[in-house]
DNA sequence: TTGTATGCGTTATCAT
DNA sequence: ATGATAACGCATACAA
């Protein structure tokens, strides 16, 4: 059915006045008389009246709204970040468009294009995991549009960033399987192309070579973050020679296939094999064993990736200078990493 | 910064041509000539033009975009019928725009508003866990404006409708329990308001029937979906004088809480409790034991929902009946469900 | 094939 | 306090 909005010239004609006349009460202007105020403002309550907010943004040349590409909100960690996005955004006086490029390059293409189509004032990206070529978000950033990356970022793009030090919390999360008695540490990395997953694999070589154990790649396995892979990665990790006796995961969504797949090759976690993730992801409280992970503080992520982008929109004479905010990680100690040492 | 992006009027200025010119050649429009359409195509790309998709949509009274409001995306039913309902509309060439309730009644209610102010031609929602009011929902239907609702409805509501047969599949769910030799079953619900809740209770309490067994109202105990009174209802639910022996939870999103707190307390999973849930969640497959779980057709809801609406938004003369789509759910068996049933 | 004029629904700048 | 009128960027019916 064609549905035909009522508008303001609508409310104009019906009470004999002028569109301006309308506007203005509408939008609660202060030259006004209250009678005609409250005669329109009735009107508008029985016609059930939206104001059109293309024409409004038309008009006004601004939308007040910004876009926001992910790589798939079925992560725990971007919907949940969308989520803080969103709710920073709100709280600004900005609406928040989504797209969701399914991990793919040319999507991610697309969906700026739509969103630049739509206007929106700026953008806030996580990259697909197929992207290699940064030629289109570059190009954002060279048109000094309001960009600020977060999480799946590239050095090379010139942009203001909300990240969290992977190298470090790799670190950590290595050193403690260390202290938790783990000789051979495999990690169970993501895309090899992804810079995240090679920051987290550098801060593992990195805690490994401190406590003077051997770095060796046969004990780096990437999987696409699928369950099919993840399961084949993991059985291959599990049959070398020696197999290792703790295992660093890109993220929780892997580790829980991962698992899996080592229950039903006959290991005990952490007896046999020690393993701690990334993401902290809900489920990973409950599943046995609980998971050890690091969580990244995904509410102050949201703030400050909005509050990054805000500045840039706001800024209406000079570009902004890029900043880039590294936030603190956590280590979440549960079950699956936790053994008895013996202090021989 | 302040971007002012390049309009056809900057391309005619330039081209020393109209604007009408630019504006057909750039849309492929047949009657124009080559040399003057490779000019503006070329100058075009040169300057990167974007249409301004606002106004375009303005001058044609079409937006070409369905609205979605979900309780949160961070459910995985949700986000993945968020995916296949964008895949069936991109298809359509229609476009996306979500908005999350979060559960709230009041959020709904500012999300359809919006939504309308955005022009969509039409919406597909699934109710918040909060609404237990439809006036903002019938006034869509009542105007006309095209509606589907899918899982989350309300019977009362005049609308058109894709969902499961909860009754059935909760009846199913049952019985594959009791044919596993339980024998005091419980159903850890949600919302006492929810329909679909209601729906699975009453199938529960029908295979209940059938079998002869007791039908008792404290075995049903409702939980908000949160993490700490669903570990609540749980505890409750097992201290009961004589807890069941088999349990049927309303989401997989629940049983992973509802599981752990019942490992906590010593039980074993099938052995002493079986379970089965809703929902088929991916981590399902690898919690342990793996859960037993009815899966939705997710895929095709999403084009099953897709389809009614824009039979609705194509109807442009007169009204379209509602039509209520039933579609089919599976017994995924998993270990959390299944033990030896010693036949006497 | 191209240009002119009008409209989409609203805001905003002038007058009055 | 109110009303005309010109934008906003594009589409389109009509003229040329």
């Amino acid at each position: 059915m064609k549905i035909t909005p009522v508008t303001i010239k609508d409310i104009a004609r019906s009470l004999n006045i002028s569109i301006s006349t309308v506007s203005r009460a509408l939008r609660g202007l202060p030259e006004i008389h209250p009678d005609t105020r409250n005669a329109v403002i009735r009107l508008a309550e029985e016609l059930d009246y939206q104001p059109n907010q293309l024409a409004k943004n038309l008009a006004k040349s601004r939308t007040r709204t910004i876009g926001v590409i992910v790589p798939n909100l079925s992560y725990y960690f971007f919907s949940a970040m969308l989520n803080s996005i969103e709710e920073a955004a709100l709280q600004a006086g900005y609406s928040v468009l989504v797209c969701q490029t399914n991990e793919s390059y040319l999507r991610e293409i697309t969906s700026i294009q739509n969103l630049l189509r739509s206007q929106v004032e700026g953008f806030i990206i996580s990259l697909s995991r197929d992207t290699d070529n940064y030629e289109h978000v570059e190009r954002l950033a060279r048109k000094n549009i309001p960009l600020v990356l977060f999480d799946r970022y590239a050095e090379s793009i010139d942009a203001s960033k909300v990240i969290v030090d992977n190298k470090a919390a790799a670190f950590k999360a290595t050193e403690h399987l260390i202290e938790n008695g783990c000789q051979r540490i495999g990690f169970l990395a993501g895309p090899a192309q992804l810079l995240l997953s090679n920051q987290r694999v550098e801060g593992y070589r990195d805690a490994l070579t401190k406590h003077n154990l051997l770095v060796e790649n046969q004990y780096v396995l990437h999987c696409d973050y699928t369950q099919e892979d993840t399961i084949m990665q993991t059985l291959a990790l599990m049959s070398l020679p020696r197999p290792p006796d703790g295992v660093v995961m890109i993220s929780d969504r892997v580790a829980f296939p991962s698992i899996y797949a080592m229950k039903q090759k006959g290991l005990r976690i952490p007896e046999d094999v020690a393993v701690v993730s990334f993401n902290n992801d809900p489920v990973s409280a409950f599943f046995s064993p609980a998971l050890t992970s690091i969580s990244q503080p995904i509410q102050e992520m949201g703030i400050e990736t909005v509050r990054l982008l805000l500045k840039q929109v706001d800024a209406t004479d000079s570009p902004v200078p890029r900043e880039t905010k590294v936030m603190e990680t956590q280590l979440i100690v549960r079950a699956s990493s936790l053994r008895a040492v013996s202090t021989i």
